[in-house]
RNA sequence: GGCGAGGUAGCUCAGUGGUAGAGCAGGGGACUCAUAAGCCCUUGGUCGUGAGUUCGAAUCUCACCCUCGCCA
């Protein structure tokens, strides 16, 4: 049966590159998970975008002299660009500064509104007259009214750790420009998350039996601890989306907020992009449809709690506002399986310390399949794992290279060789054949239910065994010795290598999909497995942003056993990935670091 | 300090009551189609510590130690 598929990945913050932690902990695995519904036939969309708003992106373009769209277009950027490269298949890789999720965004605001789960408050808060507006609580320093220290900010002492209360700061000043605060009044709007607590709780109780114990217990014990309390969701800030109400023209939703709707609005950005500005109700209003958020552990409360608790508290008056139907409500996620975090050489990953390995820069010098395949097979899934670059390199050599690359060249190169590059044209299969290709077919299902599971570390170390498998056919059958006394048996060896491999392309080809698209090639396939990415700009009155989208391939690759027949003309065969010197480790090391990332 | 996750072979990790596992690294061997790759054999662990429950515990209970995260 076909199902909807909403794979919905983490917005990442335009202010900061994306390092090999942030692709393992969400980026990849959701790329991974898609591409293989994909092959299975289902109705994927794939969604996400730059998280553009919030103080932090005010504050960097204050400091740089350039405009917030200036910070959040040149990260976007190279965003799209990582993305591409990595061959991360978005339908479609957006921004939340876009008319549409503005007004996705005020339509939420809006039914909340409507069913009595926002109110307003009052509070004290720090301004400064010199700038002329509210400061963040980040962006106050004073000293601490705990511990005396001078230099502590207006939300956390980094002497004594302690969280403070900003408006108790003694000597406070703001950050910027030094000048002396004061305190002023100023009204927010509330979302009332205790009136929505019994059914965030029940929305978790309802999925503990699957989701990963770190997510679901820790966000099940946090509720029954704390309790949850109203929470804040407009700011006084001029960068970001207006509140739409009448006298809060200088206050803005707070991206907490408004990042999450993304995964709404992003979809029904696609679909008018689509020219089927429906569409977007087939995964969205769809109760058969299933939604899987891809993020890291930081990211967990927003993810299993709030957003839930936005989607539970709209209702049916979500549909109501934004179109006018009425009866529909909005698909809440299906899973969460949230990573925790990767570490660089033992140590916590810093970008003021530039202790890391960026996408980009990675990319400049190795390829993809091999950073999707490393950080696969350390993705931390169930703890925190990490990068180390020795272990890059043998895992390289002699994983990827050595059990999976060397087995797909020594059968091209002998098919190429010994039948003049075509399929051999087989006689009956022996059981010996029979049994080799019953395994790895075996693999459809056996790797298929564990991407399914989203434990993606397991199924790539499955349809590895898988080709080590045949590996050990291949010396029992020993091809190079059959082909000089009985051609026929060697030719029916090989035929049965082939298809094989042509398996395991298909197993391997969600994790690595540029050279599963290589050797598809190879086998002599014309038509690629995957559809292709490819950027738009996109304008509205708020600008333009480029997006990256995906369009699906006429003839798509599926999952399920190869049909591989005999003469078949095959390609020129050629390695599908570079052994590396180890001495590539103590380099990368040297750059750890170092100055300017 | 509280809560959550984790502590299993040199490395990365699986294993939730029934005689300690995988991959890689290390050692030995036969082969040669292949990126000196692949295949076979093999060394290696008092499963964080201590106590308890049980015929039997890596697996359940209690206490403690260490790491990471969240909260205070």
């Amino acid at each position: 049966m076909t199902k909807h598929i909403l794979v919905a990945v983490a917005w990442p913050y335009a202010n900061a590159e994306i390092h090999v932690g942030n692709l393992t902990g969400s980026y990849l695995p959701a790329d991974i998970f898609a591409r293989y519904h994909r092959l299975k036939g289902n109705h994927v969309l794939m969604v996400s975008g730059s998280d553009a708003h919030g103080t932090p992106i005010t504050v960097k373009s204050d400091a740089e002299g350039v405009t917030p769209e200036a910070v959040y277009h040149r990260y976007h950027a190279g965003f799209i660009e990582l993305f591409q490269k990595l061959g991360l298949q978005y339908d479609l890789f957006t921004s939340t500064h876009t008319q549409n999720h503005f007004k996705v965004s005020q339509a939420m605001f809006t039914a909340l509104k409507t069913r009595g789960y926002l109110y307003t408050e009052e509070q004290q808060q720090w301004f400064s007259a010199s700038l002329g507006k509210f400061l963040p609580d980040r962006y106050v320093e004073g000293t601490c009214y705990i511990c005396g220290f001078e230099g502590a900010r207006g939300d956390q002492c980094d002497n004594c750790g302690n969280v403070l209360d900003s408006t108790q700061l003694i000597d406070p000043r703001a950050k910027e420009d030094g000048s002396t605060p004061e305190l002023r009044t100023t009204t927010h709007y509330f979302l009332d998350l205790g009136q929505l607590e019994q059914q965030v709780v029940s929305f978790l109780e309802e999925r503990q039996g699957y989701w990963r114990p770190n997510v679901v217990n820790r966000s099940l014990g946090w509720i029954r601890k704390e309790r949850l309390r109203g929470r804040p969701i407009t700011r006084d800030l001029d960068w970001g989306i207006p509140v739409p109400e009448a006298g809060w023209e200088d206050k803005r939703l707070y991206v907490w907020f408004e990042a999450v709707i993304g995964y709404l609005s992003a979809a029904i950005e696609w679909a008018a992009l689509s020219g089927q500005p429906g569409a977007w109700h087939q995964w969205w209003t769809n109760p058969e449809a299933r939604a899987y958020y891809f993020l890291g552990k930081d990211n967990i409360d927003f993810h299993a709690i709030m957003w839930p608790a936005e989607l539970i508290g709209v209702g049916e008056e979500f549909a109501r506002v934004f179109e006018n139907t009425p009866g529909r409500i909005l698909t809440l996620p299906y899973d969460v399986p949230a990573n925790e975090f990767m570490n660089m050489e033992n140590r916590k990953i810093s970008g003021s310390r530039n202790w890391g390995v960026w996408g980009l820069d990675f990319l400049s010098r190795y390829d993809a399949d091999p950073l999707r395949y490393y950080l696969t097979v350390n993705m931390p899934e169930t703890s925190d794992s990490n990068w180390d670059w020795d272990d890059f390199v043998r895992r390289n050599n002699n994983e990827l290279v050595a059990t999976w690359g060397n087995l797909a060249n020594r059968v091209l190169s002998f098919a190429a060789k010994h039948w003049d590059g075509r399929v051999p044209q087989p006689g009956p299969l022996r059981p010996a054949d029979e049994a080799l290709l019953a395994i790895v077919e075996d693999g459809f299902d056996s790797v298929g239910q564990l991407i399914e599971s989203v434990k993606l570390r397991a199924a790539l170390a499955e349809a590895m065994r898988l080709a080590a498998e045949v590996n050990r056919y291949l010396d029992e059958q020993a091809p190079w010795a059959q082909v000089k006394t009985d051609k026929d048996a060697a030719g029916i060896t090989i035929y049965t290598a082939l298809r094989a491999i042509d398996n395991l392309k298909l197993l391997l080809a969600p994790f690595l999909p540029h050279s599963a698209e290589a050797l598809h090639s190879m086998l002599g396939y014309h038509a690629p497995l995957f559809g292709e990415q490819y950027t738009e700009a996109i304008a509205d009155n708020l600008g333009e942003h480029q997006a990256l989208r995906y369009r699906a391939a006429a003839v798509p690759g599926h999952w399920r056993p190869s049909t591989l027949e005999g003469g078949r003309v095959l390609r020129q065969p050629g390695p599908l990935y570079k052994k590396l010197e180890p001495e590539i480790a103590d380099q990368e090391r040297a750059r750890l670091g170092g100055g300017n990332g």
